[in-house]
DNA sequence: ACCTAAATTGCGTACTACGCAGAATTTGCG
DNA sequence: CGCAAATTCTGCGTAGTACGCAATTTAGGT
C-alpha cells in the first residue's frame, strides 16, 4: 500500500500550492477555505483533513524542505567535515527548489509572501523547527554520538535558526547584492563554524 | 497616562497567569475562554481584547521575558566581551524569573507544561521569535555597527535558538544532573562563542 | 467635581476545527 | 476478472474562536 501514500502526499501538495497562489494573489487574509478547495476540486472538508489551517498548507513546501535537510546532510560525503557539510546541505535545498516537485522560483515567491504576511512568520517558525529533531539526529549519528545530547540539538536549532534569519535578512533587503544561496550560506557558516568546527566535540 | 498603561500590562498578566494555571490543571485543549475570563472576573470578550489565542496568553510571560533579554544585554558592563555579555544575559533571564510580578518557580512550570502540550510548541517559538530583531538591535548597537547587518540578526537568531533548545532539552531530560541555568548557560555559550567570539567583526 | 479619553462589555457575524457516519474508490487476493 | 476489505472523500452538525461595532462604565487630569 504505497501507491496509497504517495497520491496522498501528491494531493498535499497540489493544496499546498493552490493555497500559496491564492494568498499571492488576494491576500492571506482573504482566501477562504473553500476557495482552496474549489480551485483543486476537492470538498472544503478535504482541505482540513490534510492541514489543520490554511497558513499550514501555505507553508507545507518549507515543511518538506525542511525535513529533507537531515537527508541532505546524511548524503553529504562522510569524509567531509562536519561544519562543511552541514552548510552544504541547508544551502544546497536553498539552491534548488525543485525538490519535490516546487515549480522553478517558488522559493522566491514565498520569501516575498511571508516578508509581506506578518501572520505567517510563525507558521514558518514552525516549519523550520519541525526539521530540528530529525537535523540533530542526522548530526549525532554523523558525529558518532549518541542521539538527544544537548550539543547537537543545538546545532541543530543554530544552523536552521541562521537559515531562517538568513532568508528574512534576504527578504527584507530591497536589493540584495548576493544570491539568496550565498546569505544563507554565509549565515550558516557562521553560525556552526564553531559548533562543529575543530576543537568541537562534535567534529 | 502612565498609569492606564500600568494598568492594563497588570492585567494582561494576570489573564496570562489564569490561563496558565488552567492550563496545567485542566490541560490545555479543556480550557475555555470563558473559564479564563470568569477566573480573573472579566467579560470574555475582554479576554480577547488582550490576547488572539488562549494559547497566546499562556506564553505571554515567555514573550515578557524575551523582550527583556535586550535590555539585560544593554545592561551588561560595556567592557565585557560581548559573547561574555550576551551568555549572562541570557542566562540570567533564566536564572531570576521574578522579573515582572512572576511567582516563582514559574519557569519550572512553564518548561513542563510545554513539553506536555506540543501544541504550545508553536506558540513558544513565536514568543522567542519576538525577541530577535531587538536583541539583534542590542547587539549591533554594543558593537558599533549599523543594524539591520545580517551577521548581528544570525547572532540573536543563533542566541535565542540555543536558548530554546537548552529549554526543551532541560525539560525532557527527565533526571537533569545540571540546573536549567547551567545547561542554557552551555547552550547559549557553545551557540555564541564563535560568533561574538575573538576573530569576528562583532566582538 | 467635571470633562474627556479609554477600557470593558454585550451582541452579532463569519469562519474554523473536527467528530461522525455514509458513499465512493482503490487495492490486494483469489 | 471480480470480490472483499480497507481507506479516503464527503456532507453535516457542533463547539468554539476571532473580531467589528456601539454602548456603557470606569478612570485620569485639571
Amino acid at each position: 500500500m504505497r501507491r496509497r501514500e504517495l497520491q496522498k502526499e501528491q494531493t498535499r501538495l497540489v493544496l499546498a500550492l493552490a493555497a500559496f497562489d491564492l494568498a499571492t494573489e488576494h491576500g492571506l487574509a482573504n482566501v477562504r477555505i473553500p476557495q482552496i478547495a474549489a480551485a483543486v476540486g476537492v470538498s472544503p472538508r478535504t482541505v482540513n483533513n490534510y492541514f489543520p489551517s490554511k497558513e499550514a498548507a501555505i507553508v507545507w513546501p518549507a515543511t518538506l524542505r525542511a525535513v529533507g535537510l537531515a537527508d541532505s546532510l546524511a548524503g553529504r560525503p562522510a569524509e567531509e567535515p562536519l561544519a562543511d557539510a552541514i552548510v552544504a546541505a541547508v544551502a544546497g535545498q536553498a539552491g534548488n527548489s525543485e525538490i519535490a516537485g516546487l515549480p522553478p522560483g517558488w522559493l522566491e515567491e514565498f520569501r516575498a509572501l511571508v516578508a509581506a504576511e506578518p501572520a505567517l512568520h510563525g507558521e514558518y517558525l514552525k516549519a523550520a523547527a519541525a526539521a530540528e529533531p530529525a537535523l540533530a539526529d542526522a548530526i549525532a549519528r554523523r558525529a558518532g554520538i549518541p542521539a538527544g545530547q544537548l550539543e547537537s540539538q543545538v546545532l541543530a536549532a543554530a544552523a536552521i535558526a541562521a537559515e531562517r534569519a538568513a532568508v528574512l535578512h534576504w527578504a527584507r533587503t530591497m536589493a540584495p547584492r548576493s544570491s539568496l544561496a550565498d546569505t544563507v550560506r554565509t549565515a550558516v557558516a557562521m553560525a556552526v563554524r564553531c559548533l562543529a568546527g575543530p576543537g568541537s566535540t562534535l567534529a
